[in-house]
DNA sequence: CGTATTGTTGACGAGTGTCAAAGACCGTGG
DNA sequence: CCACGGTCTTTGACACTCGTCAACAATACG
C-alpha cells in the first residue's frame, strides 16, 4: 500500500487498466526515471519544429497551445501528472502546436525510439497509450462544446469542473479545491474569451456563492450548481469502459 | 496501376505509409467486405450507447456531433471515406458522442473483438491506426482554434479549406471544386454560429469572389485569398511526418 | 402538385470585445 | 524594511459582432 502510494501518475495510468508484470514495471521505471525539472512558461516544444521524442509529464501543470499570427491565442489542453505531451512528434515532421509549464514541472523525456521499441516489445503498454490517446479525444470534443456552444459563464463552469475531475482521479483534488497555476490570461485563452470578460464571469461566479478563489487555489463551492449551468457530465472522465474500473484514489488521496 | 485505382479509401491511407503485405491486404480486404449502404441522416451510434464496434467510412460523409440539453448542436468533426468513426467504443462503456450520415453512404462494421486481434496479429496495421488517430487530434485542435479565437468569417473559410484538402488528399475533389453535402445548418453546428449569420456570411464571401456553390458544390475561386483570411496551413494534413511521403493522388483523381 | 425542408431577409437586442487606465500583488534589490 | 518594477487583476465606457425571432422565398421531394 506504501509502496503503492509511492507510484508515479504515469504508472498508475497504466496500473488503473491492469496489473503490470515485472518487465513492464521496469521499463515504465526506465522512462521516468530521466526526469528533469523545467521552469514555468519557457516552451518546452515550439510548433512547426522538429522534435524525436515526447514528453511525460510527472509533476506540474503543461498547455499545449497555438499562437495565431496576430498574436492571438488559444490553449488546446492541458496536460497533467502522468500525461504525454507532443506525441504527434510521431504523426508530424513538424508538430502542430507549442507546448509550455505553466509552473515549475518535472518531465520526462520519451524518444520516439523508444517509444517504438514500446509498441513493438510491450503492446500491453502500446494499448494503453492508444486509449489514452482516444479518451484525449473525447476531451478535446468536450473543448469543442464549450468553445462553440455555451456561453462564457458555462464555458468557465465547464471548465473548472473539467479540471477538477481530472485532478482528482489523480488524487490531486483538496477536498472541494484544488490548485490552478492559470492567470485569468490563461482561461481566456482557453475559453475564447478576453481577460477582462473572464475576470467580470468570475466575479459573478463568487457573487453567486458557486466558487472561491485566494492565489490558486480554487474553491468549488457548489459543484453541483456549476455541473448544471455548465451542462457538464463528466462520463467521458470517468468511465473507464468495458467493466474496467477506475483504481480507488483514497489511498494515495489521504497519503 | 488500375489495380490500384480500384483501391478504397481506406486501403489507400494504409499504402500512405508503407506496402501492405498480402496477409494484411487480405485481412483489410476482409474487414470492407462486410459493407452496406446507410440511409441519410439516421443516427448510426447513439451518444450514451454502448456498441461493440465502431464504423469504416467507404463512401459518403459522416458527421460525429453533440446535442446539448437545450437542443442546439456542435458538430465535432467529419468523417471521410477511409476513417474510423466511434473508435471511443474501444476506451469507454458509453460513447460520448453521436455519428449520422449527411448522405446516403455505405460503411463497414468494425468489431471490437477484431480490432483487438488487428492490433495483436498485424501490429503494423495497429500502428497506423495509432498514427491516423494522432492526426484526428491535430485535426481537433484546428477546430479548438477555429471556434475559440477566429471570427465567423475566418471560421468558414478555414473550414471550407480544410475539407478541400481533405477530400483533396483523397482524390474527391474535383479541380478547385468539391461536394458538400451539408446544410448551412450543418455548417453553422461546426463553427459554432447560427444558420442566419452563416447565411450572411457566405453571401460576402460570393460577393468578395473567394466562392460560388450551385446545389451541394461549392468551388473555390481564389484558394489563397481564403487561406490567407482564414490563417489556413495545410501542414497538418499533408505533412506526412518521418519523411514518408504521401502517394501522389493524381492516378486516383484522374481515372 | 402540395408539403417539408432549406435558404434568405429584416429589425432588434444581447453578449463579448476593445482600449485604456488604475489597483492589487509579489518578488527583488537596495 | 521599504521602494521599485513587473505581472496580474479590476474597472469603465463604448463599439460591434453575432444571436434571436419571425416571416417569407426558393427549392427539393414524394
Amino acid at each position: 500500500m506504501t509502496e503503492l502510494a509511492k507510484r508515479s501518475p504515469f504508472l498508475r495510468g497504466f496500473e488503473q487498466l491492469f496489473a503490470l508484470s515485472s518487465d513492464e514495471l521496469d521499463f515504465l521505471h526506465r522512462l521516468e526515471s530521466q526526469s528533469k525539472e523545467v521552469p514555468a512558461r519557457r516552451p518546452l516544444l515550439g510548433d512547426g519544429k522538429s522534435y524525436d521524442y515526447a514528453l511525460i509529464v510527472l509533476q506540474g501543470w503543461l498547455i499545449e497551445y497555438k499562437i495565431l499570427r496576430d498574436g492571438r491565442r488559444q490553449v488546446l489542453n492541458f496536460r497533467l501528472p502522468g500525461e504525454i505531451a507532443g506525441i504527434d512528434s510521431l504523426a508530424y515532421a513538424a508538430i502542430p502546436h507549442s507546448v509550455a509549464p505553466l509552473v515549475t514541472s518535472k518531465v520526462a523525456v520519451l524518444p520516439l525510439e523508444t517509444f517504438h521499441d514500446l509498441q513493438r516489445e510491450y503492446p500491453r503498454l502500446g494499448s494503453v497509450l492508444f486509449l489514452m490517446t482516444l479518451r484525449e479525444e473525447a476531451i478535446l470534443h468536450q473543448w469543442e462544446v464549450r468553445l462553440g456552444r455555451r456561453d462564457a459563464y458555462a464555458r468557465i463552469a465547464h471548465l473548472f469542473m473539467e479540471l477538477y475531475r481530472r485532478l482528482h482521479l489523480r488524487g490531486l483534488t483538496d477536498g472541494p479545491s484544488f490548485h490552478l497555476p492559470a492567470t485569468q490570461e490563461d482561461i481566456a485563452d482557453c475559453t475564447g474569451l478576453t481577460t477582462p470578460y473572464v475576470n467580470r464571469i468570475l466575479q459573478r461566479m463568487r457573487r453567486d456563492g458557486l466558487l472561491r478563489f485566494d492565489g490558486q487555489v480554487i474553491e468549488l463551492l457548489d459543484a453541483p450548481h456549476l455541473a448544471e449551468v455548465s451542462g457538464f457530465k463528466p462520463g467521458y472522465i470517468e468511465d473507464w469502459g468495458n467493466g474496467i474500473q477506475p483504481q480507488r484514489m483514497e489511498q494515495a488521496h489521504q497519503a
